[in-house]
DNA sequence: TTAAATGATTTTCG
DNA sequence: CGAAAATCATTTAA
């Protein structure tokens, strides 16, 4: 036992001063005391030991081949690893478990929505969608943008997976790598296939958390795209002139019950190549701002009911009577069908 | 530059 | 959930 130390000293003294310094330092630390023999004994093992290093790989290679041809070397063995399976399976008790982390699901389902992580093109995320129906028809104004959208979403979606590729060859190459360091070593140091499981699940799990990274960070460029882009949905655009005829044709015309069925309104939307909901707000707007101040829209409202009127005129007639129909603008003294203002709308 | 108009969003209510 | 009401943010007309 009192090798120890001076294995600490000789290996320091390698470490600084090379081999040359050991045969000196040997010699003064067994200066003049006890068995020879054994202090001999002990020099030459610390020779072997240093020289060792100044072997080539094959000899050591050799020397473990050796030594796992020992005859004690199987019972040895053995005793080793029933004492380590034992230890470990103290072990065991405390790690294991693996929460499946609300945070990372959480990116994964926003990753997901957003059509980054999804299936490759098709519709992207609803929302993309709702604005490719909107822009469908007569859309050349903000198809611009939805493009310009798309593409940098693409974007981060290309880096974003090109980055987890990278990350999950660089993670099965060390899990690998790791793994036939273990079972190599398993010949010579007991190691359960247990520990090696543990070990994987460790590599995972530093990995996964560096994937979490490049997930938060794909999430917050897409949350950036989103406020610079989608959200000028609030930087509106006026519907066209024909559409909001078409609009104020379908309310006048029905303003003791402006209420549009889901039907009409999917009909009104596609006329004016605008979404449903854009029917649905557009309503909403118009009762409410209609009911505040109805006598503001009292012209409004006489123009719209005498084209109407005229419309039907138009169709029911064919035109054989007058020719009136060209002149339905200025709207003056047609027959206004009195509003009574509070019909419906209360 | 300002006020009105207007489409969209948020909050409230039945 | 759908509509009313309040509010926001932009566009347009003055």
């Amino acid at each position: 036992m009192d090798e120890q130390p001076r294995l600490m000293h000789s290996h320091a003294g390698v470490g600084m001063t090379g081999h040359p310094g050991l045969p000196q330092h040997m010699q003064e630390g067994a200066g003049g005391a006890d068995g020879d023999g054994r202090k001999q004994d002990i020099g030459d093992i610390l020779q072997q030991i240093m020289t060792i290093t100044d072997q080539s790989l094959d000899e050591a290679q050799a020397r473990k081949h050796a030594l796992n041809c020992h005859r004690m070397k199987p019972a040895l063995f053995n005793v080793l690893c029933e004492i380590k399976e034992k230890t470990v399976l103290s072990i065991r008790g405390a790690q294991e478990e693996e929460p499946p982390d609300a945070q990372l699901m959480r990116l994964d389902n926003m990753l997901l929505a957003e059509g980054v992580s999804g299936p490759e093109k098709g519709g992207g995320s609803a929302a993309a969608a709702a604005a490719a129906a909107a822009s469908g028809g007569a859309g050349a104004d903000n198809s611009a943008e939805h493009s310009d959208y798309r593409a940098k979403l693409s974007q981060i979606r290309q880096i974003y997976h090109t980055e987890l590729e990278k990350y999950e060859q660089a993670c099965n190459e060390f899990t690998t790598h790791v793994m036939n360091l273990l079972r190599e070593q398993s010949r010579t140091r007991p190691i359960s296939p247990k520990e090696i499981e543990r070990m994987v699940s460790i590599i995972h799990r530093k990995f996964s958390s560096i994937q979490m990274q490049l997930k938060q960070s794909t999430c917050e460029a897409v949350m950036i795209l989103r406020s610079r882009f989608l959200d000028a949905r609030r930087k509106r655009r006026n519907f066209n002139k024909q559409a909001t005829e078409i609009l104020n044709e379908y309310f006048y015309s029905h303003l003791s019950n402006p209420y549009p069925s889901e039907e009409a309104k999917e009909e009104l939307a596609k006329k004016c190549s605008i979404t449903v909901s854009q029917v649905s707000n557009w309503f909403g707007n118009k009762r409410i701002r209609y009911k505040k101040n109805i006598g503001k829209f009292q012209e409004e409202a006489n123009m719209y009911a005498a084209k109407t009127a005229v419309n039907a005129a138009n169709v029911s007639s064919h035109g054989s009577q007058a020719n009136s129909p060209s002149t339905p603008n200025s709207a003056g003294g047609y027959p206004s069908p009195c509003y009574q203002p509070d019909r419906r709308i209360q």
